[in-house]
RNA sequence: GUUUCCGUAGCUCAGCUGGAUAGAGCAACCGCCUCCUAAGCGGUAGGUCGGGUGUUCGAAUCACCUCGGGAACGCCA
């Protein structure tokens, strides 16, 4: 909550309990022992006052009294003198609702103008080291839908986590080593040979995309045959060596066209070259969390109550995804020493979970300092048509054939609006609209629109000026205070939204916003009306520019200054 | 079979640490620019919150059961 909301409730709930005592030494209601929980929140029905409080019908249980009772109890014993309350009432089962003075309005746009980009910043993160490991999409292929909706979560949870005061590290794990490397080799091996030799048939479990035979061909463009009749493994490294590197710079160079910038891409295969992937298995074995059985390792995840147990090095020695990945978060956690590591994954990891905390047990660190949000499956929708994503058909729908059709704006903004752990339909033809359905633009036209009518006072001779109290005082539409309402719970928001790991609160809450601005807009006119009222409106509009600025800026979409 | 996500208005979804008459957008219909951007606003219509049982003063929200839809269950990653 802003500073402003903060003090009003903490204010109240004193006040609250202060009631309680003095109807207790009154005789009004018996002693008792300890105050149940109740909560001050802002009513969904606004006839119901600016904030409630079920503090009555909490204690119900407490005094053995009906809880309107109780309710009178406080409502007459209540001192309203230092709160932001100016009158309060009992309504309904017991609930008290009350009235805010029109200072506390005026208070919360004084915080707003005062603090400008850093409001609604908190400091609840306590400065700790989170790293956020999002997208990290296998760099033998291009990227997917699915890592379009990963990226700009990942990347708006950094940022909400940023804002609510965490110490943020955002990072791309490549897996630049293992199985589907050599996998990636195999296919590229065949495609290049098909170029010289008929009858190479692809292999059943290869890399079908054209983004392989590309390959293939423009290193033969340089090559020619002369890999044809090399060695087989000195030509499959002689491709990877080729491919790789541009496959790597193809993921930063889309990803960087969706806005996304990573304080560190990490490669696998480093893990390798250092004997850390070494090293985590001699580390399990001293746990005692591990055995062998017909020639392989085995992790006994059984020991932290899974169902059965994983192989981490195989029979014929070469170790499992398992132990890289295991090395990766120990190298996270402990060697690199974040206090929390968060990870992005798609729906199709949710066994790895369990499996990747029990390591963390067995290595001795805490495994609530890893936490995975899984993410559910992304569908395309076009015509009212559904396009299922197929990886290895290679035709699914990469990220940049997706940029190429949806400006990053809109799928920025539409990845942000569904919770991460709901299944999705993105609507491309909504996404590509250029007019109102489109949520992104209903969002900017109220920043255009602010802009705008800044731009046609200060052309009448009008420049906005600090107001005074009494200005402020003066915006009592009913359209104006739940504007102010709204805008005083940004910081709660963000709270919400850092505790949760869901940035898609903060999408809806400046969903909210500028529907609430353009239902003042209509309501309320700012040119042309009485010079205080007018400074006070234009306050208003600052404030409100200013939060969806900071907002959009956190979601990395453009704020524009006209439509 | 086990794990997991989902089921709320015609469509897409909010609301879920229990609270007052269940909300929004789109689609439909009716209105609002001699006035700061109509990419906007107001109004009408639209609901057995999948179903059941339980807990509670109070359940869309919590627990258990059940029905329906998606996903994952490899010495692949």
């Amino acid at each position: 909550m802003s500073q402003t909301a903060n003090i009003a409730v903490t204010e109240l709930r004193e006040e609250i309990k202060n009631a309680l005592d003095a109807a207790v030494k009154k005789g009004e209601l018996p002693a008792y022992e300890e105050l149940p929980e109740f909560i001050i929140e802002i009513p969904a029905d606004r006839s119901h006052g600016d904030l409630a409080t079920n503090a009555a019908m909490a204690c119900a249980r407490t005094f053995k009294m009906p809880p309107f009772k109780i309710a009178n109890a406080i409502t007459e014993n209540i001192d309203l003198d230092k709160t932001y309350a100016e009158s309060c009432a009992t309504a309904g089962p017991g609930f008290i609702n009350f009235i805010l003075a029109p200072r506390y309005y005026a208070d919360v746009l004084k915080e707003i103008e005062q603090k400008g980009g850093e409001y609604g910043r908190s400091d609840c993160g306590k400065g700790k080291r989170v790293i956020v490991e999002f997208v990290s999409a296998n760099p033998t292929g291009p990227m997917h839908i699915g890592n379009a909706r990963g990226g700009a979560l990942g990347d708006c949870l950094a940022s909400v986590l940023e804002a609510a005061g965490f110490d943020v590290s955002r990072e791309f794990y490549v897996n630049d080593a293992g199985n589907q490397i050599e996998k990636f080799k195999t296919s590229l091996e065949t495609r290049y040979l098909q170029l010289y030799r008929d009858g190479v048939e692809m292999p059943e479990d290869a890399y079908l995309g054209e983004d392989i035979t590309n390959h293939a061909k423009a290193f033969a463009a340089i090559y020619g045959d002369k890999y044809v009749n090399a060695d087989s493994e000195e030509r499959r490294q002689a491709l990877c060596d080729y491919a790789l590197p541009i496959n790597i710079q193809k993921l930063k160079d889309d990803l960087e066209k969706y806005r996304i910038t990573y304080d560190n891409w990490f490669l696998e295969s480093s893990l390798h070259n250092s004997g850390a992937v070494a090293d985590i298995i001699e580390k399990l074995k001293a746990s005692g969390h591990t055995y062998e059985q017909e020639g392989a390792l085995w992790f006994k995840t059984t020991d932290f109550g899974e169902e059965k147990d994983r192989v981490l090095v195989r029979a014929n020695g070469i170790p499992t995804y398992l132990v890289p990945d295991i090395a990766y978060h120990y190298n996270k956690l402990v060697t690199r020493g974040f206090d929390t590591a968060i990870d992005v994954l798609g729906a199709d990891h949710h066994g790895y979970i369990p499996r990747m905390k029990a390591s963390m047990e067995a290595l001795g660190v805490d495994s609530d300092r890893l936490d995975m949000i899984i993410m559910q499956m992304v569908r395309l929708v076009k015509d009212g048509e559904t396009y299922k994503l197929s990886k290895r058909s290679g035709k699914a729908i990469t990220l940049e054939t997706l940029l190429e059709e949806v400006p990053v704006d809109a799928a920025r903004f539409i990845f942000n609006m569904r919770e991460a752990n709901t299944q999705m339909d993105f609507d491309l033809d909504l996404a590509v609209a250029q007019d109102s359905q489109n949520p992104v633009y209903y969002v900017q036209y109220a920043h255009a629109r602010i802009c705008s009518v800044i731009k046609a006072l200060r052309e009448d001779g009008v420049e906005p000026r600090k107001c005074s109290d009494e200005e402020l005082c003066l915006l009592t539409a009913p359209e104006e205070r739940e504007l102010v309402h709204h805008l005083a719970s940004y910081t709660g928001e963000i709270e919400a939204a850092a505790r949760d790991y869901d940035p898609t609160k903060i999408t809806r809450f400046v969903l909210r916003l500028a529907s609430l601005f353009h239902k003042f807009y209509n309501a309320c006119r700012i040119k042309g009306s009485e010079e205080g009222l007018m400074q006070a409106r234009l306050a208003l509009c600052l404030a409100v520019k200013s939060v969806i600025k900071n907002v959009l800026d956190m979601l990395k979409i453009t704020a524009p200054e006209s439509m």
